[in-house]
DNA sequence: GAGTGGTCTAGACCACTTG
DNA sequence: AAGTGGTCTAGACCACTCT
C-alpha cells in the first residue's frame, strides 16, 4: 500500500467526510445518497469498507437504510457526542450557550453509604464532594452535586471551578470519562434547590443521577444533577434498530 | 449450500443463542467469552459472520469489547426491545408485572393545534383521543393521553381498551409502530393527575411525550404519558460508541 | 429486470493485551 | 511472543425496491 500510515481508520474518515457533506447540504434536493458501489469507486476502497462506513453512520443516526432502496440522509439531525451527555460545559457549548458555574461547597469527607455502593468503595474511603450552581447564559438552570474518587478529586485544587470544564481538565491529567450510566426521574425542589434555582419549594425538577467511568471501567465519579423543569428536556429517538439520546435546552418560556 | 433456507440471518441466530447462553449464566464465573476464531469453528461460519454477531451484541449492550482482550459478557443487562419503550403492556410484562387500564375518556374530535403540528395534519383533520389510567399490578402509575390518526383510531372500537395491548392489536390490523421520538421532562400534577394517581396536587411527575410512526415514517399517534415519580425512572447507558435506554419500574417505597 | 442493500466467505495485515 | 480484536479486500449470492 502506498497510503500513508493513519491512526483513525479509513471507514471512520469516510464516515466523517460523508457526514460533513450531508451537514453542508449536499443532499438537500434529493436526499438519496450514492450507492455503495459508487462510493467504493469514489473513495477507491472495497464495498466492505463502505458498508462499515454506513454501519457507523446509521448507528449514529445520520442515515437511514432500507433493503433494496438507496440510503437517505436524515435531515437536520446533529447527534450529541458522548461528552455532551456527561459534561455540562460541552453540552452548553454544543447548544450554542455560554456555560458558567458557582461553587457552593467543596469538601473532602468520608464516602457516604450511597457513594460507597455506587462507586464500589471500601468503608473507610474518602471522596471529594463538590456542589456547583450551573448557569446557561447567566441563568441558573442546574444544581450539580458530584462525588469524585479521592485521587481524582485531589486534582480539583488546580482547576478553575467557575470557568473550566472539569471533564476537559481531568482528561488532560489522564482521567478520561468514557462510559456513563444515567438515571432520570422527577423530584420536588428542596430548600437549597429552591433558593439556588429561584423556584418555589416543592416545584417539580428533573433529576439526572450518573455514574461515570474511564475506558477500563474504573468508576471515577457519581453526580446528581437537578435541573429546572422549564430549562431542559431529554429527547430520545429510537427504532427497532437503534436508540439515540439528546439533552435539550428549552426555549425560555 | 446444504443449509436449509432461513428467513432470519445466520448472524442474528447466533447472536440470539449467545445472548441466551449469557443470560442463562454460562459465563458467570469467568465473564470472558470464547474468541472469534473459536466461535467461528463452533458454529461453522466465517470470522466475518461472528464479527457481525458481536457487532449486533455490542450494539444491544450484551457484550463489551476491547481491542486485544477477550470480549466480556455484560452482567444482568437485559436490553429492552423497542416495543417495551412504546407499549405500556409490553414494558410491564417485560418487567414481570401485570398491566391493566381504565378508560377515562374516548372521543373523536378535531385535531388541536399541537396535534396538527406534531402529526403533520391539515387544519380540518379529525383524531381519536383516548385517556387511560394505567396500572401495574393494580396500582395506578401513569395517565396516558393518546391522539391517533383518524384511520388508526377508528379501529379502537374493536379493541378491549382495558385489557388488550393496543400496540399488538393495531399491528395485527396492519399498523406497525416502528419508530418513536420521545421527550422526557418533569411537571407538577394537575387536578386530573392528582386524582387518578392519588398524589397531592402539584406533586412532581415524570412526563414522557412521544410521536410514533410506522416503518415508512408515517406518523400514527402522539401520546403524552405522565408517571408517578416514585414508580418509574429512565435509565441510560452510554459510551462514545453507543447509547441504550431503559424504562425501569421502581420498587415500591 | 436492473439496481441496491443484506448476508456470508476466506484470507490478509495491523494494534493492542496479556502472559 | 502469542493471542485477540480491529480493519480491509475481493468476490459471491440473495431479498427487496423501483420503474
Amino acid at each position: 500500500m502506498s497510503t500513508p500510515p493513519q491512526k483513525t481508520p479509513l471507514y471512520r474518515k469516510i464516515a466523517d467526510e460523508l457526514a460533513n457533506r450531508i451537514a453542508s447540504g449536499e443532499f438537500i434536493a434529493d436526499r438519496s445518497l450514492p450507492s455503495e458501489f459508487e462510493l467504493a469507486e469514489q473513495y477507491q476502497v472495497s464495498r466492505g469498507t463502505i458498508r462499515q462506513t454506513f454501519s457507523h453512520l446509521r448507528a449514529t443516526g445520520v442515515v437511514t437504510s432500507r433493503q433494496g432502496a438507496r440510503r437517505e440522509a436524515v435531515p437536520g439531525q446533529r447527534l450529541q457526542s458522548f461528552s455532551a451527555l456527561v459534561s455540562f460545559s460541552h453540552w452548553a457549548k454544543a447548544a450554542g450557550a455560554t456555560p458558567s458555574g458557582r461553587v457552593i461547597e467543596l469538601e473532602r469527607r468520608r464516602a457516604s453509604r450511597v457513594e460507597q455502593e455506587l462507586l464500589e468503595l471500601p468503608d473507610s474511603a474518602w471522596v471529594y464532594h463538590l456542589i456547583r450552581l450551573r448557569l446557561l447564559d447567566g441563568k441558573a438552570v442546574m444544581v450539580e452535586s458530584t462525588s469524585y474518587l479521592e485521587r481524582v478529586g485531589a486534582l480539583l485544587a488546580g482547576i478553575d471551578l467557575a470557568k473550566d470544564s472539569i471533564t476537559d481538565r481531568l482528561a488532560q491529567l489522564g482521567f478520561v470519562l468514557a462510559e456513563a450510566e444515567h438515571t432520570i426521574d422527577a423530584i420536588a425542589a428542596d430548600e437549597l434547590h429552591a433558593e439556588l434555582l429561584e423556584v418555589a419549594p416543592d416545584a417539580p425538577l428533573l433529576r439526572e443521577r450518573r455514574v461515570t467511568s474511564d475506558p477500563n471501567g474504573t468508576l471515577l465519579e457519581y453526580s446528581e444533577d437537578v435541573y429546572r423543569a422549564d430549562s431542559i428536556a431529554f429527547t430520545m429517538r429510537n427504532s427497532s434498530r437503534n436508540h439515540h439520546l439528546l439533552k435539550n435546552a428549552l426555549p425560555p418560556a
